[in-house]
DNA sequence: GGCCAACCATACGGATCAGTATGGAGAGCG
DNA sequence: CGCTCTCCATACTGATCCGTATGGTTGGCC
């Protein structure tokens, strides 16, 4: 057998790493309540004593897995679409961009359910500032007035985090075409052309 | 002393009713994890002995406060604002009533936390249904066809389920005039002249 | 005035979960 | 070979909370 096994073997040997993408994984499964050190161990193959010494307390673990979310989240999303040159059009695509890609969002509509905690609340303050800026700079380059800017990226971000928590019920029962259709009229409403 | 005293004393001696404000209160406030058997005893000043006796189990508690909510939601809500003759204005009325009535959206607002719960997802969804249709309507009878109208209600309401719980956030940290613009612009863009 | 039913207290059982204590297996290195 | 550091298992404590069992108190009613 050939020595040399740097990275081989993922089967037993966990690292900090390792527990922190379960908790995102089960985060966007179950919720937050569900991210339990004894299920994701029991999940991971292991027991609480791997995780104590990964980490020193849960508040620890869901910590580290948000920042790590946070970033990418940063990274995937917004980043790629700032190049757009028309403001209108950065919009649109951004809107299309969140449409089509929902397995991101499943940890945000998570951890929108834990806001209350002082621990979550942070990184909901955080993204979601972060994100009405980008849409209000974005607003207000194609022409809107500061306040009315504001206020339309206000409704689009509204209409988002309402909309992703409604989705999980099953509310708006549409079909992908009419789900395509929803999004062309929600991009006509709020980008008059 | 007066004898008759048929419902003089509130001090002590509950009714069943009396909990489901308890428990539709502390779940306004401070979410469905607080409404605890025990920790609703002690905000009444009884034990869990009281409890039992009026309720079965904790989610005949929860069930039986969600319908008095959800009753009370549609008579208060929706029923007044049904009276107004013009479709328009009927939308505009209900956005500026839902806007202007914080303390019933309290209660929502924490249900929808909850949503994944068996026991909570049918009243969301109904009560979001109604909703949804109401406006739908009005829509409808403002001129839009079909699936613009449902897709301007579901707008509307998305960005009202997540205004709610940005707000929680101090997210669209607004002082009270600028809630007030905000709202008009809302109006403005949901509804053209 | 005594009985009955509504109402509540006390005390317990059982389940869940965070965190601690402690010891053991296994790989690398001297 | 043996030591040590990393990683994990086992076992326990303590807190919380739902539900049960049971007995006590109070008010109305015959």
């Amino acid at each position: 057998m050939p020595a040399n096994t740097v990275k081989l073997e993922p089967k037993n040997r966990l690292s900090a790493a390792d527990w922190e993408q379960a908790a995102l994984d089960t985060l966007a499964e179950s919720g937050l309540a569900a991210v339990a050190v004894e299920a994701l161990a029991r999940q991971l193959g292991v027991t609480k004593g791997s995780f104590y010494w990964h980490f020193a307390t849960r508040e620890a673990l869901i910590q580290a897995s948000l920042e790590r979310w946070e970033h990418s989240d940063e990274m995937e999303v917004l980043a790629p679409i700032e190049a757009v040159a028309d403001p209108r059009e950065r919009v649109r695509e951004l809107i299309r961009q969140v449409s089509h890609r929902r397995p991101s969002h499943a940890v945000f509509a998570a951890l929108l359910k834990s806001v209350d905690l002082p621990l979550i609340r942070p990184f909901i303050e955080r993204v979601s500032q972060r994100r009405i800026d980008f849409v209000t700079e974005a607003f207000h380059q194609a022409g809107f007035d500061a306040t009315t800017a504001a206020n339309r990226a206000r409704l689009a971000y509204s209409a988002y985090v309402g909309f992703i928590q409604l989705a999980q019920v099953g509310q708006p029962r549409m079909s992908h075409d009419e789900f395509e259709a929803y999004i062309r009229d929600f991009i006509e409403i709020l980008i008059p052309h």
